[in-house]
DNA sequence: ATGGTGCATGAGGCA
DNA sequence: GCCTCATGCACCATC
């Protein structure tokens, strides 16, 4: 970026670039984010003063739009003419005389002295403002990146405008300030089109898409709030459209702008697995949108998590009666020990306070609550001491839970219908939009078996990976805080245990040592499942990740392993449980042959390894035994960018295509087998079942015992489906 | 031995 | 630092 105080000073219009040392002469352009103001030359210099900067320079660029009132041309999205202009609420734009004229409903993209800060606010549109000053803080942002960064991710995105948008808005997280995406997802398509040509024009083409994305993504906030009326019709007084602010942010009866962090539940953060399912369902009509609570004692206090999310749809199949109303109290994502066979069903303190009828003594009253059959269930609904509060149940849930084949992770909802003023109980199952578990059928702990894919069993049935979170995610190198679950690929896994075999499986068959501190141990998956619930991208994500890591499995360095025959198949047995090696990628070239690359720990340079090439967690050129022209840092780079590119683009198809083959029936892939195998015992107890003949094969480990745990880790694949690949075993055998 | 009950604990969220 | 809530677990009742 320039600098005014550069001896020899350019003009800052690309498309003049006069450069001198002269002093005289020079005009002050446009505000720049530094604070500074661009320097212009003589000529150009008045053209911006006479505000025709854009019709001499860019009249030939797009970007080009009309004053909806006068239609005078303005380029939109251009720096030089940002003053001149002003985005309309409602869309379009306005050049700033008329806008003057128009009052409300306008915003002025540049009326700050740098050109940069907080838009001005009208009255009526703190929201549309606020995303709207979201958008161009994104953009500016993007602009400002300068360089083409193809991939960015919204999230990426989103937090650049979190993080660079004023005031209140700034501590704002993306989650906080965003519907689900499957919410929004049809807006965006159906904005994307709709994409102004105003954005970016300077920008190249991947920021523009980007920031026009994320454009749509913001304006598409007012629609889906747009959406939410129910909540007002049901008495919520909530002024913004849809009622999705947080009321306790209107008990203050000031903006949301105002407010600091108080706006964070500007829009409720759903939970996750609602979030997936929108994800899958962002097409279709009925739209899930979290609506504002009813009515209710305290229910200010609600937290956005429960607020029911029900579509209009699932509201006119419960009401069935045209004469009754139906009124959304709260939902709840049901846990592990919501869904197991104790019975009770943990109630939110705040919903149970202020729907439910009040209680003084612990015992509580009988509650009759309907389902959406029309059944009548009568729970017990009382509350235990904890910690000089209260803690809510339901008692007596388990033949409703079983008679909707409810797990973990679905949700239940709570309604009133009125006049009434009956308690309806809803649910919504949980739904995974990838096969996640096209499995035999498990027994769910609570007994209940379901044949559909959800992902609420995928937690039930494999509690034990709670440990690998840490782990995974440092492999993934994501910051993302969601767990993501893993699972069978072969889906071959049966847990046919009692809930204590299962707590004994869970606690001995972490990678203990190699991963998680003792005391998260002692804890398993299912705990805090709300908050460590997923969407499914998220585990889909994990489930790449968890089959990288197992590629990324090595024998620990320096161990010498004692080799045991079982059945033809040799193992390795190691006293020291296993490395993660350095990551490589793989590719297949279209005139066939696979190739591995690495790259050089040291001056980061990629090279081509033998395919079945080990690489230890450091690898540097020097290591790179393999090809002589090669093995130094000062040789020369094999890949041009363009061929790297390429090269990470193969790699990527190649992944796809190794995860779409792992999905393939048993006899499809030679190996998996084994990895049922690896899988089983990673994730269970392989001692006591026999669900598989690769669990049997490992029970026959002369060193395993019933009861015992075991890590199994297959060697990282042969590519040409090596039929014989042994097995690393990790003795991780108590005694 | 199994199952139910009531409370304690502590992770995580939030102010 | 407080609050919520998921879950562990001790204790007791029952089979």
């Amino acid at each position: 970026m320039a600098s005014s105080s550069l001896s020899m000073k350019s003009c800052m219009n690309a498309t003049c670039g006069v450069s001198t040392s002269n002093s005289g002469g020079w005009k002050k352009g446009w505000a720049l984010r530094s604070g500074d103001f661009a320097i212009l030359c003589d000529n150009c210099g008045s053209a911006y003063e006479q505000s025709v900067f854009c019709e001499v320079f860019h009249s030939k660029d797009s970007g080009w739009r009309e004053c909806t009132s006068c239609s005078k041309r303005l380029h939109c999205g251009c720096i030089a003419s940002r003053s001149l202009l002003e985005l309309l609420d409602g869309g379009g734009v306005n050049c700033t005389s008329c806008s003057g004229s128009a009052g409300a409903g306008s915003m002025n993209v540049d009326k700050t002295p740098n050109g940069f800060g907080k838009p001005k606010v009208d009255n009526n549109g703190e929201l549309q403002s606020a995303s709207a000053n979201g958008h161009l803080a994104a953009e500016t942002k993007l602009m400002q990146l300068g360089n083409c960064i193809d991939g960015i991710g919204t999230r990426s995105l989103l937090q650049l405008q979190s993080d660079e948008t004023n005031g209140s808005y700034r501590k704002m997280k993306q989650e906080d300030i965003l519907p689900p995406v499957g919410e929004i997802a049809s807006t965006i398509f159906s904005n994307f089109n709709q994409a102004s040509n105003a954005s970016c024009q300077t920008a190249k083409p991947e920021i523009h898409r980007t920031v026009t994305a994320a454009k749509d993504l913001y304006e598409s906030l007012a629609q889906t709030n747009l959406s939410m009326s129910l909540g007002s019709t049901l008495g919520n007084q909530n002024p913004f459209p849809g009622g999705v602010v947080d009321e306790r942010v209107l008990s203050k009866a000031s903006s949301p702008l105002q407010q600091g962090p108080r706006s964070r539940h500007l829009l409720p953060k759903p939970p996750k697995l609602a979030l997936s399912m929108d994800a899958n369902a962002g097409m279709v009509s009925q739209i899930r949108v979290a609506r504002p609570p009813a009515e209710g004692r305290g229910r200010n206090q609600l937290l956005p998590r429960y607020w029911p999310r029900i579509t209009d749809q699932e509201l006119q199949q419960i009401s069935g009666d045209p004469n009754s109303t139906i009124v959304p109290l709260f939902e709840k994502v049901l846990s592990a020990s919501d869904a197991g066979r104790i019975g009770r069903l943990v109630l939110p303190k705040a919903c149970a306070e202020a729907y439910f009828p009040p209680i003084s003594q612990p015992e509580g009253l009988p509650l009759r609550i309907q389902d959406v059959k029309g059944k009548e269930w009568v729970f017990q609904f009382r509350f235990w001491p904890n910690n000089n509060s209260r803690m809510y149940v339901l008692e007596g849930v388990t033949p409703c839970i079983q008679s909707m084949k409810l797990q973990a992770g679905d949700t239940v909802t709570f309604s009133r219908m009125d006049p009434e003023g009956k308690l309806v109980m809803g649910f919504r199952k949980a739904s995974s939009s990838i096969a996640m578990q096209d499995t035999q059928p498990s027994a769910m702990p609570n007994g209940v078996h379901s044949s559909e894919s959800y992902f609420s069993g995928v937690f039930e049935n494999l509690p034990i990976i709670s440990g690998y979170s840490g782990l995974l995610q440092s492999l993934k190198g994501s910051t993302d805080t969601h767990f993501s679950a893993l699972h069978s690929a072969s889906g071959d896994i049966s847990w046919h245990k009692s809930d204590k075999q299962e707590d004994k499986t869970r606690d001995g068959l972490l990678l203990p040592s190699l991963l998680v501190p003792e005391r998260k141990r002692t804890r398993n998956i299912g705990s805090k499942s709300k908050r460590l619930l997923i969407d499914s991208l998220d585990a889909f994500e994990l489930k790449l990740t968890w089959e990288e890591a197992q590629d990324l499995l090595r024998p620990a360095p320096s161990v010498k392993p004692s080799i045991v025959t079982i059945e033809d198949h040799d193992f390795e047995e190691y006293e020291e449980p296993p490395v993660f090696g350095k990551r490589s990628i793989f590719i297949v070239r279209s005139i066939g042959g696979q190739e591995q690359w690495a790259q050089c720990d040291s001056c980061s340079k990629w090279r081509r390894l033998p395919v079945d090439a080990l690489l230890p967690p450091k690898w540097t050129c020097v290591d790179n035994t393999w090809d002589q022209s090669r093995c130094s840092c000062s040789a020369p780079d094999e890949l041009a960018p363009r061929e790297l590119e390429n090269l990470l683009r193969l790699n990527k198809d190649f992944k796809k295509r190794k995860m779409s083959s792992s999905h393939q029936p048993t006899q499809e892939h030679e190996s998996s087998g084994l990895d049922a195998l690896a899988n089983a015992a990673i994730l269970g107890d392989v001692g006591e079942q026999s669900a598989t003949a690769a669990v049997a094969t490992t029970t026959k480990h002369p060193r395993h015992r019933p009861g015992c745990s075991c890590i199994v880790c297959i060697q990282p694949p042969k590519w040409e489906g090596e039929a014989q690949a042994y097995l690393h075993v990790q003795r991780l055998h108590d005694s």
